[in-house]
RNA sequence: GCGCCCGUAGCUCAGUUGGAUAGAGCAACGGACUUCUAAUCCGUGGGUCGGGAGUUCGACUCUCUCCGGGCGCGCCA
């Protein structure tokens, strides 16, 4: 990662400038926002203010002077001062350099926790998923895609809530129809009712097996598919209620026994059994999360749609329950906001339950898996999406996805038009369009880090669309085929490096890097 | 009533341990195609960061309060 390069560069001399006194988390690196400022900067000067008793902007000036006496600064970098900032300009041999190493081999990223399970869509098997569905998808998918590039220990989970009430509603509907009766108010009313009503075949068994297909349709695979069911089967709902008992989380009232969720922050006690003896959701869910502690994870990230979030509390204090007395386990719940559809600024409805509404599969029949994937992953989960279906369709710029792949396509075009050879790079003089294409390219592994981590993929979509930008830009302002041989090879082994950072991008939000369009 | 999320340019959004003159894209207007793909690029205009108060060298960012929008508050799942 480029800014790890340059902590690591500038961490020795700062520290002797400060007599070995430099806390390394001090050093920040940021991106400043007008080019002006150089590739890189540190607002350092500001930290070390009030300890130096000095001014930010004579702090920068000294620090700047002493790393400009360096040489090993100055083989790579100028640094200026400027309004307590110590701007950093790379050469541009440097970082020509560091982009063409990205190729070779990717950096040791570290580990987010030891072991992560992420559960993620869990819809219930009683309908066809919709385009919230396909949003927690999107962000789950990217989420692992971006866990499996840094190297991290994880597995992804769909959570099949294929017992319980809801399920014996929609048999019951089902059976409604086939036996000619009317559907109970309260049961599901959908047409897809009546097209699982014409099979022999087990309805839950054919949703299922349709969310499967759908997902994957979008290129969207989970490790596992956990039953609910299974949780009945095996023993583990008792052995929960035994640990929950022991600990004393359990009470006794009202012919119902609760579990005191209050202790753990939640507003009120939860019952686990009914009066009637019946189990609820919660309690069968808590078994599902004792599973997952009990198979060794350490994080347990877990995507819920907006409509659920009065849940989080619940989980929280679930998880904090299970591992009391033991090692934590982090829960780190994303929670997505709601999706509306709109055809030509118009409201589409979705409802569940009524007949007039659009499925998940509908819309990538319609627009396509790219632009479904990359509207949905585009803004940060916690904006609400409002998702025009004309607007993906159109082939204009209005459309962020054919900017992006057009790019790529361009890419493609000129390599095998102009008969690239990567031995004749030799000229390291590069113009401000070309720097400008190095230094977004140098960001790829930092972006790729700041989503993971922090569990934003959409990050990594604003920068594709940055990445396309700098390289349209560059291509208007960069001629090959007219150019000298020098010329051409050197911004020729730019777009190769170009290329391959951004098939690596498009592969990690799952949109494909086409050729030609 | 309580809880969570949101409010930044006409529209859609970035701005995450508080830092430079608040940034992009789209739309609007004006330009560039005998070309390596114009699905592109260049230029212009556009802002009391929902309102107010507080914290300090400094607030879009933190605290409080009010306004507006979305979603939740079952012995449903």
């Amino acid at each position: 990662m480029i800014k790890q390069v340059l902590r690591d560069l500038l961490y020795d001399p700062l520290n002797s400038f400060l007599k070995g006194s430099l806390d390394r988390d001090w050093l920040e690196i940021e991106i400043p926002k007008q080019v002006d400022h150089g590739h890189f900067a540190t607002p350092i000067s500001f930290r070390l203010a009030s300890l130096l008793k000095k001014p930010p902007s004579h702090i920068a000036n000294d620090m700047a002077d002493f790393l400009n006496s360096k040489d090993v600064i100055k083989s790579c970098c100028v640094c200026h001062a400027m309004n307590g900032f110590i701007n950093m300009t790379l050469t541009d041999e440097y970082l020509y350099q560091y982009v063409r190493s990205m190729g070779m081999r990717r950096p040791s990223f570290d580990r987010v926790s030891a072991s992560i399970l992420v559960e993620y869509v869990s819809a219930n098997p009683t309908g066809p998923l919709h385009i919230g569905h396909g949003r927690w998808a999107v962000l789950g998918d990217v989420i692992c895609r971006l866990l499996a590039f840094t190297g991290q220990s994880f597995s992804s989970e769909f959570y099949v809530n294929d017992a319980g009430n809801q399920i014996q509603l929609f048999y019951d509907s089902v059976a409604a129809v086939k036996d000619n009766k009317p559907i109970a108010e309260n049961g599901y009313q959908g047409d897809y009712i009546y097209d699982l009503a014409t099979s022999s075949e087990d309805p839950v068994g054919r949703v299922i097996q349709q969310q499967k297909d759908v997902l994957a349709s979008m290129g969207v695979c989970l490790d596992n598919w956990f039953s609910e069911k299974s949780l009945y089967q095996d023993a583990c709902i008792d052995e929960v209620l035994a640990l929950l008992d022991k600990q004393s989380f359990l009470e006794h009232n009202e012919g119902a026994t609760w579990f005191k969720t209050t202790l753990f922050g939640d507003d009120k006690d939860r019952v686990l059994i009914k009066s009637d003896g019946s189990y609820t959701y919660f309690l069968v869910d808590i078994a599902y999360h004792y599973t997952k502690i009990q198979r060794g994870y350490s994080q347990l990230v877990t995507i819920l749609g907006a409509d659920h979030h009065g849940y989080v509390k619940r989980l929280e204090a679930c998880v904090k329950a299970l591992t009391s007395g033991k090692s934590p386990v982090e829960l780190n719940i994303i929670i997505g906001q709601l999706v509306n559809l709109f055809r030509d600024g118009d409201p589409v409805r979705m409802s569940k339950r009524s007949g007039d509404m659009i499925a998940l599969s509908d819309v990538i029949d319609e627009i396509g898996s790219d632009a479904v994937r990359f509207f949905l992953i585009q803004n940060s989960a916690d904006t609400h999406i409002d998702f025009d279906l004309e607007l993906a369709k159109k082939q204009s710029s209005e459309n962020p996805v054919f900017y992006i792949q057009y790019a790529h396509a361009r890419m493609h075009s000129l390599l095998t038009k102009l008969d690239y050879n990567e031995e004749n790079q030799e000229d390291y003089e590069f113009t401000d369009a070309e720097t400008q294409l190095l230094h977004t390219c140098s960001l790829f592994y930092d972006v790729v880090w700041d989503a993971t981590r922090l569990y934003m993929p959409y990050k990594l979509a604003q920068y594709a669309y940055q990445l396309a930008r700098s390289f349209h830009l560059f291509y208007e302002a960069c001629p090959m085929k007219t150019a000298s041989d020098a010329d051409r090879q050197r911004r020729l082994a730019l777009v190769f490096s170009t290329k391959r950072v951004l098939a690596d991008v498009l592969e990690l939000l799952g949109v494909t890097a086409p050729d030609r369009m």
